[in-house]
DNA sequence: CACTTTAAGTGTAAGATATACACTTGTAAT
DNA sequence: ATTACAAGTGTATATCTTACACTTAAAGTG
């Protein structure tokens, strides 16, 4: 390839992923102690560096299938983050992804081997650089995405009963919804299929588990009906053991 | 500093403006013809590198400086785009902003001795890279932000008529309004200001003027009132004499 | 085995919002 | 004085959103 621009800076490029799950009725983020310096030993998002050889997507995938070892992740790009002095290690343009996960299937292990941990994202501690602002912009950007397409169910089992999956928008949008109306809405999609079997979890009753037709809503896609939820961009209510807060945008 | 990362490649690191503007009922973009290999002399949006001295958002008012002449300009990040090939000239990661003028007060002489036209939405020529990509995308970002915030204010002058808006407003959405129902909407906000003078124009009886309430606007969004516009996001058409089409995400 | 406990599951009516729709007004040009 | 043109105005209907409370199924308990 010929080589133009010779004149130009050159930048480390870096990627740094939001990892969402949903376990134990909250939404949580996948964090790790950071094992080198600078910063070294405090929270951090999960990054590396973009190569030469590999695009920002696939950079992307490649760390979050190291810490992981998840693959086919449905992923997005929140933004890029180019302040000057935002790494004290070097000059650093980071490129932010964030990523949902069904923790059920992830090797739990795994990350714990790598000291990643899941924590709640109303009990997020303080993180280095301006990550506690990618999470901050990962969140609304989440908020405004669910309620535009279906994404909800990439954070859930294949299998997931509708109180679960009520619970799931709650964390995400953050504000109790009416049980009735919920599932009205939802159903009314046509996207859900009622399975026979029972989730007997949470109740003795047990709830019927259902599964999300991806075939279906790829089929309106294809023929530009949206789904649409009426979910509002309440905010998650954050404790104050962090400093979420505090960083501004 | 301290050079941590020692190890790592680096990068060139672009920029590119998509350029809004609104000017005789149309939505258009300020587009240039190249004026350095490679792809010399083919349509293209503006951009230029970022050098280490300076934030991305820094080096993104530079470059929309460099061609208008302009400065506190509605700037916002749209995306990084990174594929390996994208550029043919080098590896270069390029950060796409998306900028909205109001034509009136731009210098259009000073467009015009750069070599950049506006040029209407609807007629956009082939252009070099995955410029048109970014264009595609800049759009959707334009509409769903629209139907969010009050930008649209930010391509009109700072007095305007009804009409002028309604016709901005139908041009980014890509469908028409009905008048009362447009008008009634909008002055529910209360954040349109009737002055008393008319603007002749675009008919013999005279439109009146209107102007956008800042000030009450930020005071709304302090208390977190949210201005909320039903406009959908229907598909701008476009005429079949450029790539837009073509190129997918 | 009857009783208690727990969460799952179900429908409707009232209020709010969105939509469709047609005539009058003011002014310049002829 | 007449014509032509876009600006400006209100209401009724349909649709969507919201609020709300009891029944059901099954396990655990005495």
């Amino acid at each position: 390839m010929t080589r133009y621009y010779k004149e130009y800076d050159e930048h480390l490029v870096a990627l740094d992923c939001i990892i969402f799950g949903f376990d134990e009725g909250e939404l949580k983020l996948l964090l790790l102690k950071r094992k080198f310096e600078p910063a070294k030993g405090e929270w951090s998002l999960m990054g590396g560096f973009l190569s030469k050889s590999e695009s920002l997507d696939e950079a992307a995938s490649r760390i979050l299938n190291q810490l992981t070892g998840l693959s086919n992740i449905y992923m997005k790009q929140l933004s890029a983050f180019g302040e000057i002095d935002r790494d004290p290690g070097a000059r650093t343009i980071s490129v932010a992804y964030y990523a949902l996960i069904k923790i059920d299937e992830n090797d739990r292990l795994l990350a714990e081997t790598h000291g990643a941990e899941w924590i709640s994202i109303t009990k997020l501690p303080a993180l280095i650089f301006d990550h506690s602002q990618m999470v901050d912009k990962a969140l609304e950007a989440l908020r405004r995405r669910t309620s535009r397409e279906p994404i909800g169910f990439e954070l859930l089992p294949v299998k997931f009963t509708l109180p679960q999956l009520q619970s799931l928008y709650e964390s995400i949008c953050g504000e109790q919804l009416d049980k009735r109306n919920f599932r009205k809405q939802i159903l009314e999609t046509g996207l859900l299929v009622k399975l026979e079997e029972k989730d007997k979890e949470s109740s003795k009753k047990g709830a019927f588990l259902y599964k999300f037709d991806h075939r279906k809503y790829n089929s309106y896609v294809e023929k530009g009906f949206l789904f649409q939820l009426k979910v509002r961009s309440g905010q998650i209510i954050k404790e104050n053991n962090g400093n979420v807060l505090d960083i501004q945008e």
